[in-house]
DNA sequence: CCAGTATCCTGCAGGC
DNA sequence: TGCCTGCAGGATACTG
């Protein structure tokens, strides 16, 4: 359940760990992720090419290499990156494993399959099905301007709405619950039945979470054997997501849980309207 | 275009 | 103990 902040703090940490190296070894396995992982067109274009500086767009991570080409890369549900010392045993659903030239090794482990390991060649990042119909960045300071513009017309449920990258890229189920809260709106009321005020203030709650939950991941990056991700979602406060029958931090009633979007919701029926 | 649902996939928890 | 069922959900194909 990577999302944007999970993310963002993987980027860090390849930019830390990872950037400035070449790639000396490729291994890859073709596997059906959202799209078949192509281990040839992977090793032509990967190997001998150093890494730049990891790029983050939505849920998506972009590690742009000398050569001119991109390496695109979505987490999916359960993928991770992980970066050891040297070749230790290898994780079960490794489909993608990298050599560097310091010794270390950067995996793609993705159980699931529901993540996507895709070469662009210079240009073709511009054209890409995954990318070039991405929303509005949620850490972008005009969002709460924005917002009100991308909702108003639409009439599906808000969460539904937040959910969808296609008007804002970035927010998964987690946040989503986790904004909604913040913002006191009733995930099931539909966008163009609330007010721009308010939207504009999801807007700004939104980002709020977003930027605790980076900063808290970022705590968790210090000394990066892998670059895990699941410390820094435990570092954040989340507080209805999961929390079925407890008490609303801050009315005490207890949360609620429903289906939206086919998506557990979880939300306080007394503060969120 | 829009909204809602089914689908892909594996791991795990809970029921019996 | 083992089998079954359902749930977890990001993106997208499909339906009405």
């Amino acid at each position: 359940m990577p999302e944007l902040p999970e993310v963002e703090t993987v980027r860090r940490a390849l930019e830390a760990h990872v950037r400035g190296r070449r790639v000396m070894r490729l291994e890859a396995r073709p596997v059906q992720l959202r799209r078949p992982l192509d281990p040839e067109r992977l090793a032509t274009a990967l190997t001998g090419a150093r890494l730049q500086t990891p790029r983050r767009r939505g849920k998506h991570l972009l590690v742009d290499t000398s050569n001119g080409g991109t390496l695109l890369v979505h987490l999916g549900m359960t993928g991770r990156l992980i970066l050891t010392d040297a070749a230790r045993d290898e994780p079960r659903h490794t489909h993608l494993v990298l050599g560097l030239d310091d010794g270390r090794v950067l995996r793609y482990v993705d159980p699931r399959r529901f993540g996507l390991v895709h070469w662009l060649e210079p240009g073709e990042e511009a054209l890409d099905p995954s990318l070039v119909r991405l929303g509005s960045e949620p850490l972008d300071p005009d969002l709460p301007a924005l917002l009100p513009g991308l909702i108003r017309s639409r009439r599906a449920p808000i969460k539904s709405l937040l959910l969808d990258q296609h008007l804002i890229a970035g927010v998964g189920n987690i946040y989503a619950n986790e904004a909604l809260w913040r913002a006191r709106i009733d995930p099931a009321r539909a966008g163009h039945r609330i007010a721009p005020r308010r939207l504009a203030r999801l807007a700004t709650v939104l980002k709020e979470v977003l930027e605790e939950a980076i900063a808290a991941g970022g705590t968790t990056i210090r000394d990066f054997a892998s670059l895990d991700t699941e410390a820094g979602l435990f570092a954040v406060k989340l507080r209805v997501y999961g929390r079925l029958d407890e008490p609303c931090p801050a009315c005490a009633t207890p949360i609620r849980r429903r289906m939206l979007a086919g998506r557990s919701t979880f939300f306080c029926p007394r503060c969120q309207r």
